[in-house]
This record gives structure tokens, C-alpha cells and sequence, in this order.
DNA sequence: TGGCTCTATTGAAACGCTTCAACGCACGCT
DNA sequence: AGCGTGCGTTGAAGCGTTTCAATAGAGCCA
């Protein structure tokens, strides 16, 4: 029922030697032979077991990707980025969703390191650098994704999130906005504040635009509502005149509340930029203004960066020297919730 | 580096094969022989290599998920009580994502087949039986979620579609539309075809109702608004009062476009009903009536049903017996789409 | 013909674990 | 004292591969 090597062996009058030799060394055998076990293999159905080619040959070809929410676009672009990449160098990707718990997350780790995986690409709720030290002495590499590591040992994929910020805030002072509201939160995440960083820059640039920092429980919709309705008890002059929301989902709810309320128009009462361009943006009752993030080519770029110790195919960096972090540069989706057709 | 039983076995003073009672049948071994081997497993940080004992023991921990869209928040809640589930039964779900093809989902079969996996959960692209025969030889169970099993030797965890459509459009009639649109497609979609023909039904029970077909390419955000501006070029004595719509995502982008028209009122001129119920839809410029999934619980039954030969722990059904098909019945959710606040 | 090289194939060891028959030992019973 | 009982432990076999030293055979040249 469950046919091994042996049995392609006998079938082919060949030793078990030969019939691995075809499988993975097919060069080193008589055409002839290769031939006659194919056959064999064909006629039987055999599937070769990866679990006895895993313990004896110590490398797996499966991949960890343990992402922090699997219900936000961004991370399922960038799961099916590293996919296919994966897949081209005949690797496969094995999801794993932490939901933002460390206890999760601790127990994927757990899984991962038990199944010896070939790598892990991660992007960790906490600090983990110690969990992944231990990997390593393991001999499973890390690669951090969509954040920078802090520990030169593992690698790292991840947007300029400064640089992000600092682009939403300048497209929003040049259509001439001035009292500009940044939204997000937690701030303890280091992609939020980051972003906040790089808001504030933006604003010192420019004399006579404040910056007020309004801090929410959680990137989600609910919350991006939550904080429109704080800013609709305001009187109107009290009010912002753009927003720089910390994700595209606090951006929609925002965007739901402000518009159905009646009393604010957008663009023109208040500007909104969100981040991260997910789908939806562009789908938006007022077509919503993004920072756009390659999640896609993220993953992609992190599996590469995980496969090839010479990171010859890594996208930055020189070619002698493995590239152990690359950072892309976000890039302006106007629309029309900053007044862009 | 990376430490054996063996290694543990020397330092405790004891035999491999206690190391491996210690690890698996702790009762079996004396009280102090098994603290001693616990010092040891700590002090040399030792992982049990899972790989070989899947050799050995010939059965793996990991359960396939293959599903069709990794992007629709159905799925991905289905994913999470599935792996939540399988959690608390000791094992893992490896989530895999098919995007709707036949080759992606072929790839991903042989993976797991090669891995030997211990069960599969699929939400198949096409029909597969022959492939999922040739996997139950090899020792690999099946379940079918989110549609009904043609072959009656897999098992199959699903929602009535046929009673879902009849409950949505049932609902329209109540609220006193009566011709009502269905848009969704395309209709080869099995879910798609079971919701129209529930849909029929609700209308032959209606004298004076009638029911239009607009079917689309696929089950998107962007189909569903092509559908939209497709009714806004009719006049308005043509146009529905009511619109059912196959999901949730078409929903939301027919509201978009509706809503953003400032010609039509919703849910005065156009009633509006999608069907998943994804979080997004309690969160839509006008709160959207759906047709709720336990994709949670469906998640969830499947892996039971997956893992026990007596169904004891299946939901529905004897005890005695296996239970190789559960069905969930929908339910609906009013909000504002329809007029109910 | 003898010796050499090169290619194709073989057979057994090894990967790290679980399992199981066999063994030793202490204990209680007759 | 002799014997069975049962618990705790051992050591080796075996899971299905890959790998590698050893071998066989063919072809070539001197």
C-alpha cells in the first residue's frame, strides 16, 4: 500500500542504491536504467517518503513563515509573494499565524523547531532574538520580516517606515494642509512609531504645521471608527484638516464614520492618507490615499535572502557579500481622499 | 549542536530507550528515574527530533488545510478555528492556498502526500476524488469543508447553502421587496449555484415576485461594483428593489458604488443582503445584512472529524457510528442594508 | 596481454527515534 | 527456601531514505 524504494528496486532489478540515484543524481546513471525505474516508479505509484529523505539527508524543504495576523491583506500578499518564490526554488511554504500572542507564537517556534524546517521567516510579535539564537545553533537561519533586525545575526526585509511617514505627511502638507492628526497605535509597535517618526520630520520642515498624535488600542477598523467619532464631538474649526492614519484599516473605519456622518466631506474638510495599500483602499467609498508597501516582493525577497547563502539573487547589496537586511523605499498611492482623481 | 536522546540517555545514566519512555509513556517509567531524565533533557536543551520519530512511529502531527482564497476572511476564520481546534488535540494545521487553481492545488497535494501527513482538510477547486482515493490508500484521511462530499468515503463539514439563499431572499420578501436581484457567479461555483437555487425557491413561494440573474466572473470587491454601475445605466423604475448577493465581498462592492452614486438609497431603493458575514461587513458605510457562517465551528468540526474514528466528538450524529457529513444551517444577520437598525 | 582509467552499480551504514522482547530484581506468598 | 508476579529498565531491531566506499566491467593504450 505504501510502496518504498524497495520495491521500485525489486520491480526494476536494480539495487536501492540506483533507484535513489535516480531520484536525486539521475546524472550518474545509464540512461537506460534511469529508464527502467522510472518505469517502475510510474507503474507502482510510488511517492518517495520525505520524511526518511529528511532524517537521513538533515535538510527540509518546507519553510516557516509565522506572520503576525493572517487577516490583514498585507500579510497574505506577502505570504503568497513568498510562496511563489519559494516554489520556483522548489521549497514550500508552511503558514503559521501568531495573532499577535507571544504564547502562539511560542508554540509555533516550538512546532517549527521540532520539524527541523529549512528555515524560518518570521515576523515576531516581541523580542526574540534569543529564541532565534537557539534556532540557529540549530541550524535554522531566521530572516525577520517587514521589520528591521536589531541583532546583525539574522537577516531582515523591511520597509523604510520613516521614510514612509515622512512621505504621507509632505503629500498632505502640499495640497496645503496644516494641522495635520496622526492616528495609530499601539505605539509601542515598532512599525507605528516609526512612521510617527518619520510624520514629525515631515512637519518640523514646515513652518507653521502642527502634528497632534492620537494613539489608538489596535490597528484595526473598529478602532479607525472609534477615532473618527472622538473627532466628530469637536467642534469643526477644532477639528484637523488631514490625517495621517497608521494603516489602511484604521483609515476605512475612519473613512466610514467621517463620510456617512454628513458633516465632513472628504477631501475637503479633512485629507486622509492611510498605509499599506491594501485592495480595499482603492475600493473605498472615497478612494483612500495609501503608502504603498511591496508585500508581495517582501516575501519573495525574504525566502531568497533565507535560500541563498551568497545572496546572489537578494535585490541590494553586493554580490561577493551575503545582504543580511534590505529595506525598500514606500512609495505615494494618491487618490481621492486627498483631492487626487 | 543539535542533541540526540542519546546524548540525554549519557548524562541521566540511563538507556535510549528510557530517555524515549520518559518522553512518551512517562507513567511507565519510576518517579526518579524520570526526574533525573528531565534535569538532563533541560540542562542540555534537547528537542525531540520530529522528523525521526514520524519514522519511526509512522504518524505525523500535521494536518493539511488547503484552501481556496487565502485573502477571504471566511476562510482564514475557518483556518483559525481549525488550527485552534487541532491545537487543543495536540496537533498542527499547515495552511496552504490553492488561489483557486488546479496546478497550485496539485503541487500542494503532492507535498503533503510526500510528507506524509497525518489528515488533509480541503476545500477543493475542482472534483478530486480520484486524487483523494489514491491518498486514502497511502493512509491519508480526507475531509471536504465548505461542500458537501459527492463520494460518500470522505467526510464533509458545510453550510446549506440552498437554505441560505432561501433565508436571504425570504428576508427581502418580508420586508416587502419583490423583484429582486441575484448577482454572483460564476455559477460553476457550487456554493454559488446552491444559493441561486435557494434563492429560486423563496420566490416561487411568492405570488407577484420575481427573480434576475446577474452573473459575475468571480467573487470580488471589483466584480460587485462592475455589477453596480452596470444597474446604475437603467432607469430607475427598471432597476431592482433588492439585491442579493453571493458573498460578502461583491456585497461591499456594490454598496460602495451604490451608496456612492447619491442616486440610489440604500436601503430605501435598493435593499441589500450579502452572505458570509465577514467582520468587514458590520463595519460598511451602511452596515451590511448577511447570511452568518459558523466558519469558525466548521473549521473546527472538520479537524474532529478528521481525527476520530468514532465521531465521538463529531456534532451531529450517533455516537457509535462515525459521522461522515455535518451540515450547518445559516443564519441571518439584519442590519441597516435591509432597514433594520 | 597486462595494466590503467572511467563509468555504472552495489550493499551496507547511518540518520534519531520508538517499540518490544527479554531481563533483573524485589517482594510476597506458600 | 522456592516460586511466581510485576515493575523498571535495557538493548537491539527497524522505519525509508541517502551516501559512500568498494566493486565490477568496459574500453583503451602500450
Amino acid at each position: 500500500m505504501a510502496e518504498s524504494v524497495k520495491d521500485v528496486a525489486r520491480l526494476a532489478g536494480v539495487s536501492v542504491g540506483t533507484v535513489s540515484n535516480v531520484l536525486n543524481h539521475p546524472d550518474k546513471v545509464a540512461e537506460a536504467t534511469v529508464a527502467r525505474v522510472q518505469e517502475a516508479i510510474e507503474k507502482l505509484g510510488f511517492v518517495r517518503n520525505d520524511v526518511a529523505r529528511q532524517l537521513r539527508a538533515g535538510n527540509s524543504r518546507a519553510i516557516g513563515l509565522l506572520i503576525l495576523d493572517v487577516r490583514n491583506p498585507f500579510f497574505t500578499d506577502l505570504a503568497r509573494g513568498a510562496e511563489a518564490r519559494a516554489a520556483e526554488l522548489g521549497h514550500a511554504v508552511l503558514l503559521a499565524n501568531s495573532d499577535e500572542s507571544s504564547a502562539r507564537e511560542a508554540d509555533y517556534l516550538d512546532l517549527f523547531e521540532q520539524q527541523r524546517i529549512r528555515g524560518l521567516l518570521i515576523s515576531p510579535v516581541g523580542d526574540i532574538t534569543g529564541r532565534l539564537h537557539r534556532l540557529r545553533d540549530r541550524g535554522i537561519r531566521s530572516v525577520l520580516v517587514d521589520r528591521p533586525s536589531s541583532d546583525i545575526a539574522f537577516g531582515s526585509v523591511f520597509v523604510d517606515d520613516v521614510a514612509g511617514g515622512e512621505i504621507a505627511v509632505r503629500h498632505l502638507l502640499e495640497i496645503g494642509r496644516r494641522r495635520i492628526a496622526f492616528v495609530g497605535g499601539s505605539l509601542a509597535i515598532r512599525q507605528v512609531s516609526d512612521r510617527l517618526t518619520g510624520a514629525r520630520a515631515a512637519v518640523a520642515e514646515h513652518a507653521g504645521a502642527s502634528l497632534e498624535v492620537v494613539e489608538t488600542a489596535a490597528l484595526t477598523v473598529d478602532e479607525g471608527a472609534k477615532a473618527a467619532h472622538a473627532l466628530l464631538t469637536r467642534p469643526p474649526a477644532d477639528r484637523p484638516d488631514a490625517v495621517f492614519a497608521a494603516n489602511d484599516l484604521l483609515a476605512i473605519g475612519m473613512l466610514q464614520v467621517l463620510a456617512g456622518s454628513g458633516d465632513v466631506t472628504i477631501p475637503d474638510d479633512i485629507a486622509l492618507v492611510g498605509y499599506d495599500d491594501i485592495d480595499f483602499a482603492s475600493a473605498a467609498i472615497v478612494p483612500l490615499s495609501s503608502i504603498r508597501q511591496p508585500a508581495a516582493l517582501i516575501g519573495a525577497t525574504a525566502v531568497e535572502l533565507l535560500l541563498t547563502r551568497t545572496g546572489e539573487a537578494a535585490v541590494v547589496g553586493r554580490a561577493s557579500e551575503p545582504t543580511r537586511a534590505v529595506r525598500f523605499q514606500p512609495e505615494l498611492v494618491a487618490r481621492a481622499s486627498t483631492g487626487v482623481r
